[in-house]
RNA sequence: GCUGGGUUCGUAUAACGGUUAGUACUCAAGAUUCUCAAUCUUGCAAUAGGAGUUCGAUUCUCCUACCCAGUACCA
């Protein structure tokens, strides 16, 4: 199988959901998976388009086959593990000519002479008819091509100029039947098919309908999953196979349905994402006019968690099941079990891929990514996981073992790594400012002097300092003296980490200690009145 | 316009002629907690419309509506 993108700009998620099928019906069945650059437009061609997709799938898992090699290049030239190289088919011109002609040569093509003007001239002047120009077997005859033109004229144009094109001659009145695999069983009459360019004068290259039927043939492609967009072109693509003889070895097809934008019709693309705030390109890509897009590597996202969510959009395994890694997905695809409508895309389904993931992830892992974003906070990390915990709030340093205590706490409550630090910057610095609105709320002074005495009592609390021993004295306390339990803990949140909601109090204090604890309520009675 | 494809809760989907039409996300309520999350429980919510075939249609056929794609010397 093969993934056949176009570098014209960074790959889509839909075009990334489009290889990992490719990919995962590949691997079940045990064959190659090659990745084929088609830069056959070079008006279209973006710098950097094809690294980007290149790293767009490995960071997916998604690992060619053939057609790239380890160091990340398009290979071109064949070799024992490429036989089919080259993979860029702007590399692979040579190629493409003689098949082109043999059509010729069997009547199932023939050169037009039309130019672009010409034709814009016949579509202007049916428009102006009300209908639709089409370059079909009605109105070959009246134009300017190899069919109405006498061999020595065509020959003539031929060694004169470069300004011809090939065209299919889609023959008359046949119905052409197909047959889809996500789709099942599809007729087309030829009558409403146009004979579309095959060779493009321009690039002096053949257009993509050649060019991946050849290469396709070449490349011994046994099932072609693509884009919804191309089956209209279906029709075409048969007729190719046909006339080329390679009924035989033509590929099944599978076309997917498109990804639709959340809100709204239509397909998904760049603005949603920008307008809603998701990524819809697997990497952040920065265009040449300096604009960047999100992608969702840089905006957090785990790898296992978007492939994942790609995946069930559109396809499902039946049952309930949900989370799959890369190797069940392999196990469990099914051609049977992809949706034909469009898949709206849902941007907090994606979320809640990327938490259940998070959770699944030990503490280590996840505190080895959260150090550099403590690191870009200001906070230095010391230690290893062997080390003893510790902090000092005064440098703003903690030990490793300290940070990955705070993540085992509060993983559940986090989508992203980068939420850890939003989640709880208190825990690696003393707050730098307190919320106005918890304020006004909770810091009163027939709340906030109840709160200065459970801390006047804590100071003097001799037993073990954990989470559980710290908990439970102070609750005692306050309920002891039948002070309201709320806006004491409230009052205390506020001092010690600047807002009134977050985490359980003996959470906070089995962390910070009691010094930074006592420092924390005497700052806040500086900064808050007393 | 024409050609092709599509249509189950707001979203993703299950049910491949017989179910109280299930699940997940979102949302709402309750439980829990010092608050916020998390968690648990409950709830809201769908077969586009109309004919037909059938004892019985989400499921099969046809029509209509709506949506999507294609209609380039782009892929």
């Amino acid at each position: 199988m093969r993934f056949a993108p176009s570098p014209t700009g960074p790959l889509h998620m839909g075009g990334v959901r489009t290889a990992l099928y490719n990919y995962l019906f590949a691997k079940q069945r045990k064959g190659d998976f090659i990745l084929r650059i088609e830069d056959t437009d070079s008006n279209r061609f973006v710098p950097g388009a094809e690294e980007y997709i290149i790293e767009a799938l490995k960071w997916c898992g998604i690992v060619p086959d053939e057609g790239v090699d380890s160091d990340g290049r398009v290979v071109e030239t064949p070799s024992e593990r490429h036989p089919h190289a080259p993979y860029r088919q702007s590399q692979r011109r040579g190629i493409y000519r003689k098949y082109a002609e043999q059509l010729i040569a069997n009547g199932y093509a023939y050169y037009a002479f039309d130019s672009s003007e010409d034709l814009e001239a016949a579509r202007a002047a049916a428009e102006g008819r009300g209908e639709t120009f089409t370059y079909n077997q009605k109105s070959r005859l009246s134009l300017c091509n190899s069919l109405t033109l006498s061999p020595e004229e065509t020959q003539q144009r031929l060694k004169e100029t470069a300004n011809w094109t090939i065209r299919f001659k889609m023959p008359e009145n046949t119905v052409v039947a197909m047959d889809d695999m996500i789709r099942g069983h599809i007729e087309v009459n030829t009558d409403t098919l146009d004979d579309k360019v095959l060779w493009k004068r321009a690039d002096e290259l053949p257009t993509y309908h050649l060019a991946n039927i050849v290469d396709d043939h070449l490349m011994e492609i046994t099932e072609v999953i693509r884009g919804e967009e191309w089956l209209p072109s279906l029709p075409l693509h048969y007729m190719l196979y046909k006339a080329f003889g390679w009924e035989d070895t033509r590929p099944h097809f599978a076309h997917l349905s498109l990804l639709l934008k959340p809100v709204g019709n239509g397909k998904l693309s760049k603005r949603d994402g920008d307008k809603l705030g998701f990524p819809v390109f697997p990497l952040r890509w920065v265009n040449a006019e300096g604009e960047a897009s999100h992608g969702y590597r840089e905006d957090g996202y785990f790898p296992e968690a978007f492939v994942n969510m790609l995946a069930m959009l559109g396809w499902n395994p039946g049952d309930d099941r949900e989370l799959f890694t890369l190797d069940e997905l392999i196990q469990n695809f099914s051609m049977e079990k992809v949706q034909k409508a469009g898949a709206k895309f849902n941007p907090d389904k994606a979320k809640w891929f990327n938490k259940e993931y998070l959770r699944m992830k030990s503490d280590e892992e996840l505190t080895d990514l959260f150090v550099p974003i403590l690191e870009e906070n200001g906070i230095k990390v010391t230690g290893c996981y062997k080390c003893p915990v510790s902090h000092d709030f005064a440098a703003a340093s903690v030990s490793k073992n300290y940070v990955k205590g705070v993540v085992a706490l509060i993983k559940e409550r986090a989508t992203f790594v980068a939420d850890f630090w939003t989640i709880a910057p208190y825990l690696f610095k003393a707050p730098q400012e307190y919320v106005e609105k918890d304020v006004a709320k909770f810091w009163k002074e027939e709340n906030y002097t109840l709160a200065f005495k459970a801390a006047e009592h804590m100071a003097s609390y001799e037993g073990p300092w954990t989470a559980e021993a710290v908990g439970t004295e102070l609750e005692e306390f306050i309920r002891g003296n039948e002070w309201p339990m709320g806006k004491v803990m409230n009052c205390l949140r506020l001092a010690l980490s600047g807002a009134s909601s977050g985490l359980g109090i003996a959470d906070i204090l089995s962390f910070i200690g009691k010094e930074e604890f006592l420092a924390r309520i005497s700052r806040a009675g500086e900064k808050l009145g007393k």
